[in-house]
RNA sequence: GCUCAGGUGGUGGAAUGGCAGACACGCUAGAUUCAGGUUCUAGUGCCGAUGAGGCGUAAGGGUUCAAGUCCCUUCCUGAGCACCA
């Protein structure tokens, strides 16, 4: 198919082909859309109502569009249309997420650089998705990857920066040897095989490397209680709030048995049931394992710890083995409450990753603990009761229940007993309440080439001491020094200053990240190494003489930041895309806010969906931002999965390619078949043929407007009468279309529109009026045939811009009604009846009803349903 | 294992507790056409005979005048989490 800019447009108009030929007029309106901005959004100054639509933007792959790319965007690209249509000042924008590992790996297999790759396939999506006729603006196009959007990116880390909340850890980290780089919590995935990368299910291993880390964990309470006031799906919500799994509990600090310098804290949801602890058990990573462990016990240790070591991770991960390892450590602590010795194990099912790596054990209360205790004979109390009898020596029981064995709480609710020893606790100075989180800092730098690198420097504690204390540099210095070890050498973090962003990516020789898991920036000592102005933040090459004696030795950070970090904020740059002094005016923010729609995948509900949350709120804390949550609103279309109902792969060889449906069908057909298919939350299959289905309503839709032969309106709706069930069915249709679109309903916009179809064909008559109403219900669904249908029923402009129909209540009514008669719930018969009739009169055309009368024949009616303009049920004996 | 979402014709799917299967695909028959495609008409859940009627929304039970829809139990599918104390 072409884009036909070549021919005139009035020039066409004047030959015009009578049959339905999407290929004659699709490119030709696509064109029109661009040379007319019909779809720019306005400044404020339009004095309109703003509706903002997002997409989450594409990563543009080299493989082009995939099927379920226009799957969403079609979804909201006829809400923006129809939001047009009914005079809101609609921003739909479209960028690309252009950082990204498969242009790094592409350029280490061709040398090519990532950038031009990366530039000639966001060429390839642009076109492909002009070709698919989206109400975009293009004015507002951005990349991650252009300079004057990641100096924000920058820019917004440094802020994080100045606040604390970056900083560096050498804890050990999830690494990917296969893609050479670290992956945050968020990208790995558990399977059966063991931990894999979210990206092409490689293996993960645990290693200890210097990453930059983001102090999510800061906000963890803040992104819980926003999630409240979101529209957003549930499961979402749900996922957010599981990962980020919030636990209220107690510390509860015990004494060591003969190791009067040494105590133990554990972290407990259930102080209450304090008293029915039997042991204690520590992580084999604690570090009071070597400390407690008794002389006898010292080798049974060690061999467990080494076998907990090599254990590997797909032993570790073994669904069917839940068997729980352990071994004593020949130590004893001291319940506080009670003074009772408790016997300290050492086991693997005791993470030294959440709480405090230390557990008080409750067997009769806790599942894995009754488990633990069963398996090496430990004893086993109830403390709670429970109204039906249980066995805690068979089964750990979790409900509620008064309290016995608990000495003076005995008798009180758990909820009571809770409150009541955390003070008695706390009044000790043995404990205080506490809350947990699952949620981890999340690991922020990557060794790769291709993302933003980090405007950061590493110079000595001595220089950091030296910044003057008016120097440009102190803008994003934080309070407390970011400090780690580089090649042995103690080194601070410095910032660059706003001025000297965006620190770019320079040129290098090969883009293969080192076996050592250094980046390949690494590599290049003329951007590495540099003379840095205490006082101006200001960086010349180390191979110059030093400027000056405020300039010191530095070198660059070489990490750069993981694709998310451009997908983080790209909402808030469309408003105001070329800014250069800030990420948007106030003016715009003020009037375009966030999206009122964001539609996207639901494989980023713990990525992206969390991590823009989190930027969002930090920088609405700052006052960056006049909101504390990006995306009001968000929907997550489904899968479309292969012809085979599998999930589309190459190696399945069952992918659908969009260009291909379009050459075949037109846009038009593909859009409408997309929406058609089912629910767009749903995963479903596609399924060449059912596009017949809805290629054959747009055929029947243009020879209901456009004759054939002629190309001109078609006579038969050119009038101003039709019958009146016509008119009926029109409003009906206007009113669930327009109730549709807002649940994002499509497929049944079109069924309705179908149904409405199906009846106008039948009529001897349509009135224009009533045809140029449909075709402005259809505009959204199919925007290429009713603009052409449009401009050939003599209408100037383009048809968004043609106002939306309004459903006429006084027109919906319907004067009779199809009335059910039942007998014992069975429908034994139907009435076309006058809309108000009694509940008396149709009682007795119920009875007199042959078909009814039959069934009531020689018995009683026990009862009698009288629903008006609905049904009747008679209720006799069986 | 836990949590959530689902299970409706040959297929995709419709159904504020009120005629289950709308709307399509496919299929069957007929018309149009030299033919293919297109287009049009009729039919299409199952049993029964083409009738009366009966049965039917994973299975079983319950609530209700009335259940695909609400409640309970079980099975199956999908997604997420996975020793989170």
């Amino acid at each position: 198919m072409t884009i036909s800019t070549g021919l005139g447009f009035l020039e066409l108009m004047e030959t015009p082909k009578g049959n339905y030929d999407f290929t004659a007029f699709e490119g030709r309106w696509q064109a029109y859309w661009k040379e007319h901005g019909t779809f720019r959004a306005l400044p404020p100054t339009c004095g309109k109502p703003k509706y903002y639509v997002l997409d989450m933007f594409p990563y543009p792959s080299g493989a082009g569009l995939h099927i379920g790319h226009p799957e969403g965007y079609t979804g909201s690209d006829i809400l923006a249309r129809q939001r047009k249509a009914s005079g809101y000042n609609v921003l739909h924008p479209m960028g690309w997420d252009s950082f990204g590992l498969p242009a790094e790996q592409h350029a280490i297999a061709t040398g090519e650089h990532p950038a031009v790759q990366t530039r000639r396939n966001i060429d390839n999506f642009r076109r492909q998705l002009q070709m698919l006729g989206f109400a975009i603006d293009w004015d507002r196009e951005i990349a991650t990857t252009d300079e004057n959007y990641f100096r924000w990116t920058q820019w917004i880390f440094l802020k994080l920066f100045r606040h604390g909340l970056a900083y560096v850890s050498e804890k050990p980290v999830w690494f990917c040897p296969a893609l050479g780089t670290v992956l945050a919590n968020e990208e790995v995935l558990n399977t059966p095989e063991g931990p894999r990368s979210d990206r092409g299910n490689h293996p993960v291993e645990r290693r200890p490397i210097r990453q930059w880390v983001l102090r999510i964990t800061a906000y963890a309470d803040k992104l819980i209680e926003g999630l409240d006031a979101l529209d957003w799906p549930d499961s979402t919500k749900r996922l957010q709030k599981n990962w980020i799994g919030k636990s209220e509990g107690a510390e509860v600090t015990f004494a060591i048995s003969g190791h009067k310098s040494e105590s133990l804290t554990v972290f407990t949801t259930r102080p209450d049931t304090l008293f029915g602890a039997t042991y204690m058990v520590i992580a084999p990573e604690h570090p009071l394992v070597a400390k407690l462990t008794s002389a006898e016990q010292q080798e049974a240790v060690q061999e467990y710890i080494a076998l907990v070591r090599n254990k590997s991770d797909l032993e570790r991960t073994d669904l069917a083995d839940k068997k729980k390892t352990g071994v004593f450590t020949g130590a004893y602590a001291i319940n506080p409450v009670n003074d009772t010795k408790l016997p300290i194990w050492i086991a693997d099912y005791v993470l030294m990753s959440y709480g405090t790596g230390a557990i008080m054990a409750v067997p009769a209360h806790d599942e894995r603990d009754h488990e633990f205790a069963t398996q090496f004979k430990l004893p086993i109390i109830q403390v709670v009761g429970s109204k039906e009898s249980v066995d805690v020596q068979k089964a750990a029981w979790t409900g509620d229940g008064p309290m016995v064995n608990s000495g003076r709480f005995n008798g009180k609710t758990a909820n009571e007993t809770k409150t009541l020893i955390t003070a008695e606790l706390a009044a000790k100075n043995q404990g205080k309440a506490a809350v947990n989180f699952k949620l981890r800092d999340w690991l922020f730098s990557r060794q790769r080439y291709w993302g933003e690198p980090f405007p950061i420097l590493w110079i000595s504690k001595e220089d950091l001491a030296r910044i003057p204390a008016d120097s440009a540099v102190r803008e994003f210095l934080p309070k407390e020094a970011v400090t780690c070890v580089i090649d042995g050498r103690d080194v601070c973090a410095v910032p660059l200053t706003s001025q000297q962003l965006p620190l770019t990516l320079p040129e290098v020789k090969s883009y293969q990240p080192s076996p050592t898991g250094d980046s390949p920036l690494s590599r290049e000592p003329q951007w590495l190494n540099v003379w840095f102005d205490l006082a101006t933040g200001a960086t010349v090459a180390a191979s110059e003489k030093q400027p000056g004696p405020l300039w010191v030795k530095a070198s660059r950070e070489t990490n750069t930041m993981p694709q998310w970090a451009g997908s983080c904020w790209y909402y808030l740059r469309f408003l105001d895309p070329k800014n250069s002094k800030e990420i948007a005016s106030k003016e715009l923010q003020a009037y375009w806010g966030c999206p009122d729609f964001y539609i996207g995948g639901a494989e980023h509900a713990v990525l992206h969906l969390l991590y823009a949350r989190f930027w969002h709120r930090f920088l609405y804390d700052l006052g960056v931002l006049p909101t504390p949550e990006p995306f009001k609103k968000l929907f997550h279309q489904g899968l479309i999965l292969g012809e085979d109902g599998e999930k589309m792969s190459k190696s399945r060889g069952n992918v659908v390619n969009p260009d291909d449906i379009v050459k075949a069908y037109g846009t038009d057909a593909l859009r409408l078949y997309l929406m058609f298919l089912g629910p767009l939350e749903a995963s479903k299959p596609w399924n060449t043929n059912g596009i017949e289905g809805v290629s054959r309503f747009l055929r029947r839709t243009w020879r209901l407007a456009i004759d054939e032969t002629t190309g001109k309106p078609a006579a038969k709706s050119s009038g101003t009468t039709e019958p009146e069930e016509l008119t009926r069915e029109l409003h009906k249709t206007i009113q669930k279309v327009s109730a549709d679109i807002e649940t994002l309903g499509f497929n049944t916009c079109i069924s309705q529109m179908m149904i409405f179809l199906n009846a106008a064909e039948k009529a001897p008559t349509i009135s224009r009026s009533t045809l140029e109403d449909f075709i402005r219900l259809v505009a959204p669904f199919a925007p290429h045939l009713a603009e052409e249908i449009w401009s050939r029923l003599g209408r100037d402009g383009s048809i968004s811009d043609a106002g939306w129909p309004k459903a006429d209540a006084a027109k919906l009514i319907e004067t009779t009604v199809e009335v059910i008669f039942q007998v014992n719930g069975k429908v034994r018969s139907t009435q076309k009846l006058p809309k108000d009739t009694t509940k008396e009169q149709l009682l007795a055309l119920a009875k007199a009803d042959p078909a009814v009368a039959k069934f009531l024949e020689g018995k009683t009616v026990l009862k009698e349903i009288i629903v008006p303009g609905k049904l009747v049920n008679l209720v006799v004996p069986a």
